[in-house]
RNA sequence: GGAGAGAUGGCCGAGUAGGUCGAAGGCGCUCGCCUGCUAAGCGAGUAUACUGGGUAAACCGGUAUCGAGGGUUCGAAUCCCUCUCUCUCCGCCA
């Protein structure tokens, strides 16, 4: 959420800024809105004002029949003010309306651009393999070693679920524990295990509420929704709150499932664990101070990286465009690993800094020290990595000629010694 | 699922026959004083949001907030209703 008086301020600036978006802005209204709940609130409040100061003139008097007159008075200034207040709540009701819906400004150093063509890359990592066959993908193998069974994920609820057997399973553990271990022993990263649902107000939170609803697994009965990443519940641990300025930046990393419905993709992905509507991932979020979150951006990415790095899988690190950055984030990067089975890059990390706006959504506050005024946090986060795409990675990138695959020598320990998968 | 108790400022905790309560007191914290150091002591200060004024930081004014929402009243932390959460006991249960 932007700040309404920097946005009533700065109205036309922001709205250049976020057709870079390729989004319709249009912000008129809110400036109408904002005006006419101005000037309600100061009628309301002045009313308020003279109602506050008689009615402690009558508190004084002894004889309260000396008052009956005023108290008439005031039981018609009391309804006036019950009738402004009702406007008064609907026009705040409208202008939080467009606040909550209205995007994140993207950072400067955001490529401005149109589609995710106009991405940049930013770096190459590692060497991509040099096959003397023809590479297969990852549901051909998963299924070929039978550690992958997609049609009885499919019987068990439905397209889009798919059922890990042995090794396999095995193999989508090891990476979990083998992420979480390595953010918490050498990234400094808190471990969290949160909730896997969470209530409306968290959602609204992070911004996946209001305008992305369709996205989400609602529960029936209450008003709860399935996580579709860990940084809504991981983000608003801290909602609601002021933190100390000595305690930032707050690290945390999660692993929880995630959750969503992938409205809109039809047809997209239709094989393999690419596209999934239940997948594990392990995430990393961040509360920064101001000043230093691009830095912390950097390292959030760099921390997601190194995960490729140990299991030695080529990736290269993508800034997300203008046109292609997502609702609450300022800047984003993205990491791709190699996909060798179907020879792209794909998306297997994403990295924002959402500066402001998600700590203003929650109200995450700080205090540099005991006397200074609370300010918004920065909130930052990226996955660490998704669990089930670092599986195709590791399947289609170290697959042999004889239909085995091996181990990443670093994940070797949390297979129990395991060398090969056969 | 059944029965009961509760929710007040950073924390603890007063305040329920409605008015001078944004809220006693204590702790914590900040600044100053004092003490050879530390501890103790003394004094002052110490919520947030919105909004008006001020070029603006400072500052000054207004309004709201005692779990949330609604009601009664000239006036509600205090009375009434609904909801949420927490705790205790019973039942059930991984």
């Amino acid at each position: 959420m932007l700040d309404a008086k920097f946005l009533r301020e700065n109205l036309e600036e922001v709205e250049s800024s976020l057709r870079t978006r390729g989004e319709a802005v249009n912000l008129a209204g809110f400036r109408e809105c904002d005006t006419r709940r101005r000037g309600l609130l100061q009628e309301s409040e002045t009313l308020k004002a003279l109602r506050n100061k008689v009615s402690e003139e009558i508190s004084r008097l002894k004889d309260k029949s000396q008052a009956k007159d005023r108290m008439a008075e005031m039981r018609e200034v009391s309804q006036r003010i019950k009738c402004l207040d009702e406007q008064l709540r609907d026009i705040e009701g409208e202008l939080q309306g467009y606040l909550l819906t209205v995007p994140n400004i993207p950072h400067a150093t955001t490529p401005v651009g149109a589609s995710e063509a106009d991405n940049v890359e930013v770096r190459k990592w590692g060497t991509v393999p040099d096959f003397s066959f023809a590479p297969k993908s990852h549901w051909e193998i998963g299924e070929a070693l039978d550690i992958l069974d997609f049609e009885r994920g499919a019987r068990l609820t439905g397209a889009r679920f798919t059922l890990y057997k042995g090794a396999g399973a095995r193999l989508e553990r090891a990476l979990i524990n083998f992420m979480l271990d390595l953010h918490t022993g050498r990234h400094n990263y808190v471990e969290m295990l949160p909730p896997f649902m969470v209530n409306r107000e968290s959602m609204t939170g992070t911004g996946q509420l209001p305008k992305f609803e369709e996205d989400l697994f609602r529960l029936d009965g209450v008003d709860y929704f399935l996580i579709p990443t860990a940084e809504v519940p991981v983000t608003n641990i801290h909602r609601g709150e002021i933190l100390k300025g000595s305690d930032l930046p707050l690290r945390y990393t999660a692993y929880t499932p995630c959750f969503r419905k992938e409205a809109g993709s039809y047809g997209k992905d239709t094989r393999g664990l690419i596209r999934q509507h239940q997948f594990n991932k392990v995430e990393l979020v961040k509360f920064t101070h101001p000043d230093r979150s691009y830095q912390e951006l950097e390292l959030l990415l760099s921390d997601a990286e190194q995960v490729l790095r140990l299991l030695d899988i080529p990736y290269r690190v993508m800034a997300l465009c203008t046109a292609d950055l997502g609702f609450s984030a300022a800047k984003t990067y993205d990491i791709e690993v190699w996909l060798p089975g179907q020879n792209t890059y794909r998306e297997i990390s994403s990295c924002s800094n959402f500066e402001d706006f998600q700590a203003r959504r929650a109200s995450i506050r700080f205090r540099e020290s005991d006397k200074a005024k609370p300010e918004f946090v920065h909130t930052l986060n990226g996955s660490g990595l998704a669990v089930g795409r670092t599986v195709v990675a590791i399947l289609e990138n170290f697959q042999q000629a004889d239909g085995t695959v091996l181990v990443p020598e670093a994940l070797r320990p949390y297979m129990g010694g395991m060398e090969r998968i056969c």
